[in-house]
DNA sequence: GTCTATACCCGGATAGAC
DNA sequence: GTCTATCCGGGTATAGAC
């Protein structure tokens, strides 16, 4: 995706934008901002990227690519709720600053929903459905919402606090990661929402 | 604060507001937004409330209320879990507008810590390891998070749409409220989920 | 690739007439 | 209580030199 030669600055932009977009806000975030921590004006930032859109249409190309690899399974056979919810906190960790973002800035709902075949929210529907099954009704779409909800906010939380009180002697894992212990209790309780 | 009369004029910027901020958010709505569909200028605004700021804390003021009640509660004594949870059920309920704006933007969040004696995280830590209990351990930390998450989100997502699909002949309750049947599938899921 | 300088607009907020 | 008019700041984005 990203062109033949990247100068190292674009990077950099990026983990800049990255790191404030999911802190301050997109909105919150001025060009300003970023050009300050990366040390140069903001004229410069124009060079790499045209417009503060495009920095996060590129941030968000990954995570849109796999939350699309995840649905596309949906349309070809039926994945298991264990397998989506599992794919969903790997989607999770691996996009955490953006997931944040996403969802929590509607000025950045309505970017996605221009560029995209399928609206936001549509996507989100369809993964419901597939959670609650078929005819499970209006309280099996309720404990689908609750499971949806339950694996993101508890697999951010788990990635953002990475200590482990429980066991002080246990070296710690890398941060940034799940610990596959919390992945199992994460995914274990999810399950037990989606399921009476 | 308020006035000892109000006009009426100050009741409908409230709704409208609250519909505008829960649509578009807060910093992506303007003051001329509001004016505009309040049927006035800008400055007329200006003489009902005297900030953008000033109309949020209006709006929020019940619902913090509310959140400040129910974390009173556990500083003194200890209710269950369910309690707990059953407690931001209706708060959810209640506040469902405020509810999606506050912690969406991060705006709105810091604005609010700087008006609360307890910043917004340290309420919420209080929250998760209420409901985690004591000696729970890590596990018990992220599973609260999955609990708590999932009733925020099931509950929003209960009252945004009140039909009844598995029911055609039932009458949809009236919008706004939750259905006991649905209260009584949110609170057994997450109850689930926190309880391994 | 990065700079200086600046155009341009929009949002919040105020002054003062009515 | 609402208006007209306006100020001010900040934000995105561009022009053009280096």
């Amino acid at each position: 995706m990203s062109p033949a030669r990247p100068s190292g600055t674009r990077e950099r932009i990026l983990a800049i934008a990255r790191e404030q977009f999911a802190r301050k806000g997109f909105t919150g975030t001025s060009i300003a901002d970023i050009a300050g921590e990366l040390g140069t004006t903001t004229a410069a930032l124009y060079y790499h990227f045209s417009s503060k859109a495009d920095i996060l249409a590129a941030l968000l190309e990954e995570p849109m690519a796999a939350y699309t690899r995840i649905i596309r399974g949906l349309d070809s056979g039926s994945p298991s709720a264990e397998d989506l919810l599992s794919a969903f906190i790997d989607l999770a960790v691996d996009s955490r600053e953006m997931a944040t973002i996403v969802d929590r800035d509607p000025t950045v709902l309505a970017m996605i929903d221009e560029r995209l075949p399928r609206t936001s929210q549509e996507m989100t529907d369809q993964v419901i459905a597939a959670l609650a099954g078929p005819d499970s009704g209006r309280a099996g779409v309720l404990r689908a919402h609750a499971a949806f909800a339950a694996i993101k906010e508890a697999t951010l939380a788990a990635v953002a606090d990475p200590g482990r009180p429980d066991s002080p002697d246990a070296p710690g894992h890398s941060p940034g990661t799940l610990d596959p212990a919390d992945r199992a209790e994460i995914l274990a309780a999810a399950l037990r929402a989606l399921r009476p």
